[in-house]
DNA sequence: TAGGCCATCTGGTCCT
DNA sequence: AGGACCAGATGGCCTA
């Protein structure tokens, strides 16, 4: 069992502290050392983090006398585990609906693979959503630059997602003036909550001419 | 068959 | 104490 531990052991034996072995228990049995948080798997223990921390100058902390170690909790009753797994289905759900949204307020014409009739993936949603919102703010700073971005200098989808990779997008200084709001953008929103934006008519034909979406706004 | 995407379960953490 | 949120694990489905 130990080989499943190469990591540990070696540490170990270099630090001298004693040596553990795991024990394991299935994932319904939760015994004391079934500690399968991504606490124990992925950081180090105590003594040796104060050892990396002294090594590399981190401030020490003043040590306090340890407390007792915690208690861990039972595990959740079956009747509980059900409920929190119902809100989490839930809690999901509404996750998705929310992208179900957000992939009808980006353009309808990159909504769907026009060849294989496929709904957008979460992150490409997000992606595209980032990019199409860049654009509009870009062109509600200035018109005249709409005619260089998302809508005429990417002719396919690949085109669009390779753009939309969010490390360029200026999306903070874009709504620096608040002029704009997430919500200007969702389809679901009835037209008195678009009032903030001042769309003077040649430009929302400007902006029709590329998305229908715009011809509801006046 | 590998890899991508997704839903679900689960345990940990934080907040009320 | 219980709910919300989060991230890891897992398995199913689909496509190239």
């Amino acid at each position: 069992m130990d080989t499943l531990f190469p990591f540990n052991h070696e540490l170990s034996q270099r630090l001298c502290l004693p040596v553990e072995s795991p024990t394991y228990t299935d994932s319904n049995n939760n015994s004391d050392s079934d500690k399968t948080s991504s606490d124990d798997k992925y950081s180090l223990r105590p003594r040796l983090l104060r050892r990396r921390n002294a090594e590399q100058g981190v401030e020490k902390v003043p040590k306090t006398r340890t407390p007792k170690p915690k208690q861990k909790p039972a595990p959740l009753s079956k009747y509980r585990r059900k409920t929190a797994n119902a809100r989490e289905r839930s809690r999901m759900r509404e996750i998705n609906q929310a992208f179900e949204t957000l992939r009808r307020a980006v353009p309808s014409i990159y909504s769907t693979d026009v060849s294989t009739n496929e709904k957008l993936t979460k992150i490409t949603t997000l992606r595209l959503a980032m990019k199409y919102i860049s654009t509009l703010s870009a062109a509600l700073n200035g018109p005249d630059l709409i005619n260089s971005d998302f809508f005429s200098d990417c002719s396919d989808l690949d085109c669009l997602l390779l753009e939309s990779d969010g490390e360029s997008l200026p999306l903070r200084s874009d709504f620096s003036d608040n002029s704009l709001t997430p919500a200007d953008f969702a389809v679901d929103f009835p037209e008195e909550s678009l009032t903030s934006v001042d769309f003077s008519p040649d430009f929302t034909d400007h902006l029709s001419s590329f998305d229908p979406f715009f011809s509801n706004i006046s």
